[in-house]
DNA sequence: CGGCAGCTTGATTCAGATCAACGAGAGTGG
DNA sequence: CCACTCTCGTTGATCTGAATCAAGCTGCCG
């Protein structure tokens, strides 16, 4: 790990295989929504976790190009995923909300092709790689989660595709701004309009690929105009049906598409 | 299927289960590059596809939003993935080339996310989903091979991403190129530095987020500059490195990250 | 032959970048 | 306690990469 601000490193500490830690629980909910594990599985699943840690902001969890040993769960806390270009250039990929993963690519592919970093202090739950991959083989069930979590990574880059290549500034800010309203309260950290929205607009820029003062702008202006109330760190989709209508927004490719896939019972406490 | 352009409709056959046909060479090829299969592996992965049947350019073989019974092999000609505005603006999401897949997502999510149309004449091998899906539980092999062609799918639209969000014109033309030209290589349909590009400069447009007028521009720019050759139909990647330079293009990300994961065997012809 | 799709080029416009400056709050050190 | 610095947000002025508008060209197909 590699901090970019200030801040006290937190050394991670490694894995002691021979210890069964219970499945983090925000994880856990999402891998159980997807398919229902026996108790041997769940057992197996708790083999492959560290402790939980707390990291600073600006803590790089993944380097790119670095050899991919392990990932981590994000029990708390924003992150992100991110490409850098040689002249400072970054691309944000996707924000990593509480419950989601970094590195779950690992089980499959050697090296990261990304970076991932903490945009506030984070509860994470390293895992690791090669157990969970070993785990999947064992588990079919297992596999089929994580092949239906990959789909929806899929679909999230897809949308953000068509966001980022042909559609302006005004509606990649909203359809940013309904993607997380949608996301968050998947996981139950937004209830009504409003959530806390922990990014520097520098962060928001370079998801949606605009310089740090259009997106000020942008914000401002759709302030204004009454469908949304940002101050920073805090926004509201005060005109929900009206934000939706300047994204295209259409929250289906969140719900994963329909219902789940054919299975053998529901989902599991 | 829907088409576009003019062109006769070549009505597909649909599957009939009980008749093995071999698998598809380009696919196997793919498949056993990541994969040993058994031969009883093999033979049960050739109940899931049908004849192959060839389509005119311009042909839907996916709508967004279609209930996915079936995807298909395009074994030879150009497709692509594309997602619609309601303004008919468009994105092209990524281009399918001889070998690739079209639909795979099927054994995973239940509805389209996106379209899929051909681009030239293609000649495509149709296959059931849900027996793909069927297969991928009964053979870990297999699905641990489409666990991998998912990552790489997903390496492709990172890339992509970056550079919609983050790119210039320039730099955006010579990355496609690049990625267009190392893809070829992989499937031996391109062997120096030329290959056939049976794109419009409107789908290049889409594909980059640029105008049709922009392209054209850019590709004219880059001819003076010497470092590629095109014409309508064929580009010539005059100036590998220069390319490479300015697209800061690292091959690494078609070569699926490294080198693949642990498995019991090499591959099979 | 006409019509169409794609390519090309010039002229003009505009969305969004860049440059520049300032203010507010947070942390740091004396 | 204050001065200093840093990051972040905000706003104005200016510039520019790329879109749009417009027109003519080519080759192909019916």
């Amino acid at each position: 790990m590699r901090q970019h601000g200030g801040g006290v490193g937190a050394g991670l500490r490694t894995f002691d295989g021979s210890v069964v830690r219970p499945i983090p629980t925000r994880f856990a909910r999402r891998i159980a929504a997807l398919r229902a594990l026996s108790p041997e599985e769940r057992h197996a699943l708790g083999t492959a976790f560290a402790p939980a840690t707390v990291v600073p902001p600006g803590t790089d969890l993944m380097v790119e190009g670095d050899s991919l040993t392990y990932g981590y769960i994000v029990e708390e806390g924003w992150a992100c995923g991110y490409r850098l270009l040689n002249d400072g250039r970054r691309q944000i990929l996707n924000f990593v909300l509480p419950g989601d993963c970094i590195g779950v690519s690992a089980a499959v592919i050697r090296t990261a092709d990304h970076s991932a970093c903490t945009l506030t202090p984070c509860r994470v739950i390293p895992f690791s790689a090669p157990r969970l991959a070993e785990l999947q083989r064992g588990c079919p069930q297992l596999g089929e989660a994580f092949a239906w979590s990959t789909r929806l990574e899929l679909a999230m880059l897809q949308e953000r595709l068509v966001n980022l290549g042909r559609r302006t500034a005004r509606e990649r800010v909203a359809h940013l701004i309904l993607e997380l309203l949608h996301r968050l309260r998947l996981v139950g950290l937004a209830d009504g309009t409003a959530f806390e929205l922990p990014l520097t607009q520098g962060a928001l820029g370079d998801a949606l690929g605009l310089s740090i003062v259009h997106v000020n702008r942008t914000l401002r202006r759709l302030n204004n105009e009454g469908v949304i109330r940002y101050r920073p760190g805090v926004v509201a989709a005060i005109d929900l049906p009206a934000l939706a209508r300047i994204a295209e927004f259409d929250e289906d490719y969140l719900h994963q598409a329909g219902s789940p896939p054919p299975t053998n019972g529901a989902a599991t406490g």
